[in-house]
DNA sequence: TTTGTACCGTTGTTTAGACAACTAAAATAT
DNA sequence: ATATTTTAGTTGTCTAAACAACGGTACAAA
């Protein structure tokens, strides 16, 4: 039986890795003149592949729940990157549009991502990565109930 | 280059894998009548290995700023698993002493969390486990900055 | 047609992280 | 001995996650 308050395990992944990331991204958007959050990116990513969906399908991309996602893109239309614009066939419905602000950010953001991640992923083999990546997929699915 | 946006990787340093076990661990403690966050846990948990400790060494423990560990122990105290004693030779520090209630929660709520992590870890062997751990603590050093 | 049901999105409440600004106490320097 | 710096903790503001409850809209069954 696991020791679990004594193992490092928990630590990782109770969220101090993704911390510790989520806190580099932050900073490098910050240092980068970029008023952006990390989570907010992800919104942004998910539309750059494909503009002009539904709230719902960017909850189940980004795998977070309607209400935050209401709230992420409230911020989104604040800072003028994204808009709701409602569907005529089906008026429950927003598609979120990227604005032109919203479509500029792509190049610059995701440079900046780019190097956060290359500078995490620094002297980590491609084969080292892909294990562990195995490694985290499989921790999701056996508590994916 | 990384294409960062087409990876995974990027989904599960950012916080997915964490947040799936953050939720599971939640709903566990809830499911078990246990009234408490996975973050009160942690910090539960550094004093059950050493009681009496001032909040700064909470957070080095827990790598978390001190504005969060202090709202953190106000919900502790509220639910009465600690309490605040300022040290008496040195009036800036606050000694964080557990509470009998306190002091209880540990076998219950170390069972529970045990019992998530054997479920998460599944099907995962003890060498996977230790390259994954590698290599996110690799990460982790990367990005210290 | 009306009723039920499923779906989309919003609002409210609690907990928490990040960051800046602040108070108070202790330690160090001059 | 006074002034400066460091340390401990708190408060305020913004962003975000979890969960429950709610209002509208669409659709299917009775």
């Amino acid at each position: 039986m696991l020791k679990v308050q004594d193992n490092e395990i928990f630590d990782i992944l109770t969220g101090r890795v993704s911390g510790v990331i989520n806190r580099s991204l932050l900073r490098a958007f910050a240092a980068q003149g970029v008023d952006i959050t990390t989570e907010q990116w992800s919104v942004l990513a998910c539309l750059w592949k494909k503009d002009k969906i539904t709230q719902q399908a960017l909850c189940d991309l980004t795998r977070k729940d309607k209400p935050s996602m209401t709230r992420l893109i409230d911020n989104l239309e604040r800072h003028h990157l994204v808009v709701r614009v409602s569907d005529a066939s089906d008026r429950r419905i927003n598609l979120i549009h990227l604005t032109e602000l919203g479509a500029e950010m792509q190049e610059k953001t995701t440079r900046i991502v780019e190097g956060v991640v290359n500078k995490a992923l620094d002297g980590i083999s491609d084969e080292e990565l892909a294990r562990s990546r195995e490694v985290l997929l499989h921790i999701m699915k056996n508590l994916d109930s």
